[in-house]
DNA sequence: AATATATTTAGACGTTTGGCTAAATATCCC
DNA sequence: GGGATATTTAGCCAAACGTCTAAATATATT
């Protein structure tokens, strides 16, 4: 899994308000879009980048597709949120943050 | 506490490895510049990114300033990490990232 | 096959970000 | 006070980001 890729989808709060809304359940792209007064195009892009990190899988049925959380990922995002913070010194991390 | 500024100063790598050299324990500016390849000016940067979001705090002595985790704020950061993923409305959420 | 609907891709545009150097500020020590 | 050290502030620049519109793709309907 992409740490980065993961921290920087969280950093767009539309983004997280579509994570917010997908726990409650699969939607589709036209349903969460509604929820937003964001043009169809940029919802797509957050689409893309949640899926890049990973956070969401998106299935097609027909003409849509449908969104839901990719629930184990979501799991080992809350393990990374934790590292952050943690004692120790966790060699995955620091690894991929190394300059 | 600014949501969108504790996930915004997450965003970065470089920040997140702060924050985790810090868990070992209050480190002053000199210090934790030494362990990154970056300007000193770069680096109080992100020192500042990070006390915007409240999630460290500084103390100068002498000529140094001496930076810490805020632990409470690390808490609820915590806390609105699983917000993001959690199934019930947050109102205090939902109307930060309303549009 | 033609049309309508749902979604994505491509490309443009203004803003924000993360880096730099140079200069300013704060503290210490002689 | 004057010089050295630690850190921040100011200003610049290139790259990344979030948004948009227009066009492309995929599926459904007639």
């Amino acid at each position: 899994m992409a740490i980065d890729e993961v921290f920087k989808a969280l950093a767009d709060p539309s983004r997280r308000r579509i994570l917010r809304l997908l726990s409650k359940g699969e939607l589709n792209a036209g349903q969460i879009s509604q929820e937003f007064q964001i043009s169809g195009p940029s919802m797509s892009h957050h689409f893309s980048v949640l899926k890049a990190a990973d956070l969401i899988v998106g299935r097609r049925d027909g003409q849509q597709i449908f969104y839901s959380l990719n629930t184990t990922v979501v799991q080992d995002a809350m393990t990374l949120f934790f590292d952050v913070f943690s004692k120790e010194t966790i060699e995955e991390n620091s690894r991929d943050t190394k300059d």
